[in-house]
Formats: C-alpha cells, structure tokens, sequence
RNA sequence: GGGUAGGUAGCGAAGUGGUUAAACGCAACAGACUGUAAAUCUGUCGCCCUCGGGCUUCGGAGGUUCGAAUCCUUCCCUACCCA
C-alpha cells in the first residue's frame, strides 16, 4: 500500500470540516502511517434506531470515503446494543426499544444505504454488542467512575435540558461513555461525525486515554440543513433530501432548498472538485435558477445516473411548467362493486385522503383532479371502466386501474 | 418519605362550570403567485353525514352536576425544593 504524501492528504481532508481536534495529532498519524506503511483506523458511529439515510448523513459518510480512497481503513459501528436499551430522550414517548435482531438489521439497511457513498474497499462494520454486551455491571461502575456529573453537564443539550428542568435519564448518560467505549475496543485512530457529536467524540479521547490507548483525533462535519433552510436535515422534521429517494423527489426537493444553501450543498454533498469552489460562489451569484439546477443534477448523478438526472429535470419541467403528467405513476388496483364510485370513497380507499372530511376538503379547494378534469363536486360518482390518473395537490399522482 | 408546580389536539401554548371541537403560534395540507416542492398572500386543519346537525376528545379510572378540559376522589407520569 502507497499512501499519498502528507499535503495532499490533508487537501482532501480538510474540505469541508467544521474542527479537526487536535489538528497536529492527526498531521503526526499520517506521518506515521506513511512511514510505517499502516491505515489508520477510522471511526463512525452509525444509529441503528433510524436506519433512513438522507443527504445529512451523507456528509459524513463521504468524508469517511475520502479516508477509504487514501487509503485508510473505515470501521462503521452499529449501535445494536445501544439501540437495545432505547432511547427515551425528549418527549415521545418511550420510544421502543428494539431488539437484537432488529437493530441487525436496521444495521445491515443502513450498511446497505452507506454504500451508495462509500467504497467496497477499506470497510469493515461491527456491531458494538461485540464488546458493550460482555461488560459486566462492575465494569460499568469502573467505566462511570472516571467521568464526573458536572463533565457530563458540559455537553450543551443536557445543560439546557438541565436548566429547562426537563427530564434528562441516567441512562442518557451512559450514552457518550458507552461510544467511547467502541474507540477504545477498535483502537480508533480518527472519529468522524457532525458537530453536534463534539462532546461524545471528545469523551471518547479522555476514554481512551484512561484506558491506555492513543486518542483518538476527532474531525466533525458541519451539520447540514435540511430544505427548509432552517433546522437540521431529518426525517422527523420532513425536510430531507433521502439517499434512497427517486430522482424526481431528489431533483425537486433540492430546487427548493432556499438560495443561501446552495454553496454548502455543494461543498458538503457533491463531488464539484475543490478548484471549482471560488467560482460556483459567483455562479451562485449571478444565475441562481440555473446554478440550483446543475446542484440537483449533481446529487440525482451521485446516486442514480447522469441519464437520470437529466430525466428528472425534464419531469420536474413537465409537471410543474407545463403542470402535466409524469411518465412514470404509482399504480393500483382497483375494485368497486357497482360499475362507478363515490369520490370520496375513491380517495379515502386509495389512500390518497386519510378521512372523507379530508377529502372532501380537497375537492373544496380544488386539489383534486381526475385525467386533468378538476373535480369540484364531493357527490361526483366516478366511473371505473378504464385506468384513471388522480392528481392530488400539485405532485401526488396516482393511476387507478379497474380490477 | 414530605412539599410545590405541572400533564390540553403533530409540537408549543391559552382556557379554571354553560355559543369550547377548544384562542394563538409553529408544523402540515390546498389554492394563487414564482426559476423552485422557496418566499409571500388566501383558505383549511377531530370523525361522520350535511350546510342543519350527529358522535368522540383536554394524563388514566371513577364521581358530583341539567351541564366539566374546568369541581371532588383515586391512580400514573414529569420538574423543582426539603429529607
């Protein structure tokens, strides 16, 4: 194995990185690694309770493939077992806790979504059952004792949570030492993750340490912001852009990103060469209906095709220019007893309104139309002698075939 | 264990016996507009039938009352203070 010298390492590393902690350890790693000719080992932590992956997971999973495509060698750590104890943080309530069996397998659809970014080389994924499951209660005690309440405070959302007066579980605790735990059991030489994993990165150093290993460098990733422009890219907040979304979704979700976004999706979520950078800020600038519309094609390229992206956009024309119907609709069987149905019994049984009084709001609004004939009666009774396109809204089709 | 403050629709938050299906804000949905699924504006936002209603909601259960989210009993949950 060649590993390329330490400055272009670096170039490659640092784009797009919110802290690299400490900067100097991670320079005297590569060093290392290029004299003694071994990857380092680099570390993420991946949640097993949320197996949807979207753009904002993305960040961090291509900065791990970077790592990969220097050469260095990408540890993906399931959180089973901490997925096991499940996490009743904030409000919902308790949230379920999962088993064994399914936090595998979110794991393994979560395996299977990363590696749409990362590469089949220079991977290996673990489950932290592995060594979390086999810590006896006294092992535990020993691992609390070298963490103290007031460090644990520090962390910011447990401060606030903390003043608030909310609730905060102990166990909630045991969360960051656990993490640290999976670096001192894989010997992580680099952590990746999002900035609001700092504290738990940083107990993992202090972790690590006491228990005689090297720290581990921490790196964090801007945390990117979903298409409202506002909060956090999730999935909980609707405002994501999902690696496994179809291109039409991708493209039209990405155009609605507001304008200011722009720049950070594509430092932080395509592959526009670093040198392209300085100049797209200007793109940006000067054309952004156009600039927002190459940063779509960019992503649909990423994970489909070029094909598909330059199909997508011409969908998106069609069905929000032109207002027409796509080429591609969902598509259902449908079986009525008398030869025509009621409106409303159509929409609520197709899924397509979750109550009549819904439904029949829609027709009020005039967001329902039948083979592009708006309907505006709620009574209309619809006949079904032939397949029948239901557009719901601006960008909800559905087809309707008789049977 | 004792005390105090709370638990209201997806979230936040009013409402302390009777036009309260429950103000307001956010989110969501529809329409108009737009380079956009953005922003803005308008409307909707428990369920069922209809334009007049019917039914089910305010942590759970029970009770008082012609009538309760609002009063009482009891249980559960959260935070804070004291031990």
């Amino acid at each position: 194995m060649k590993f390329a010298p330490l400055n272009e390492q670096m170039d490659v590393i640092k784009r797009g990185v919110s802290e690299i902690i400490p900067e100097d350890e991670l320079v005297r790693k590569i060093e290392k690694s290029i004299k003694t000719n071994k990857q380092l080992i680099v570390k993420l932590g991946c949640d097993p309770s949320r197996p949807d992956l979207h753009l904002g997971h993305s960040v961090v999973l291509r900065k791990l493939r970077q790592f990969q495509d220097l050469g260095h060698l990408a540890i993906l750590i399931v959180g089973d077992f901490t997925g096991m104890i499940g996490d009743p943080s904030g409000k919902s309530k308790t949230r379920p806790s999962l088993s064994l069996e399914e936090t595998r397998k979110n794991g393994e659809s979560y395996f299977d979504q990363a590696k749409k970014v990362l590469s089949d080389k220079n991977i290996k994924m673990i489950y932290n059952s592995d060594w979390l499951g086999k810590m006896s209660f006294a092992d535990v005690i020993k691992l609390t004792s070298k963490y103290t309440v007031s460090q644990m405070l520090e962390r910011e959302d447990f401060h606030t949570r903390f003043n608030k007066e909310e609730p905060i579980s102990l166990h909630e605790f045991l969360y960051p030492l656990a993490q640290a735990m999976d670096s001192v059991a894989i010997e992580s030489d680099v952590e990746l993750g999002g900035t609001d994993q700092k504290f738990n990165l940083l107990v993992g150093r202090s972790i690590q340490r006491e228990f005689g290993k090297e720290a581990q460098v921490i790196l964090t990733m801007p945390i990117l912001p979903g298409t409202d422009g506002i909060e956090k890219m999730s999935k909980s907040l609707d405002n994501y852009i999902g690696i496994s979304d179809s291109p039409r979704e991708m493209f039209g979700k990405t155009l609605s990103i507001p304008d200011k976004l722009m720049y950070d999706f594509f430092l932080l979520a395509t592959n526009v060469p670093n040198s392209e950078l300085t100049e797209l800020k200007t793109e940006i600038a000067n054309n952004p209906r156009d600039t927002k519309r190459r940063l779509a094609r960019e992503i649909v390229t990423l994970y489909h095709s070029q094909e598909a992206a330059i199909a997508s956009e011409e969908e998106f024309d069609r069905i929000f220019v032109k207002k027409d119907v796509p080429d591609v609709i969902e598509e259902m069987q449908y079986s009525t007893t008398g030869s025509s149905v009621n409106i409303l019994q159509l929409l609520t049984e197709t899924n397509l309104a979750p109550s009549k009084g819904e439904a029949r709001r829609l027709i009020e609004q005039g967001g329902i139309s039948i083979n592009n004939e708006k309907i505006s009666d709620a009574k209309s009774e619809i006949l079904m002698n032939e397949p029948k396109i239901i557009k719901v809204g601006k960008r909800k089709f559905l087809k309707v075939i008789p049977g």
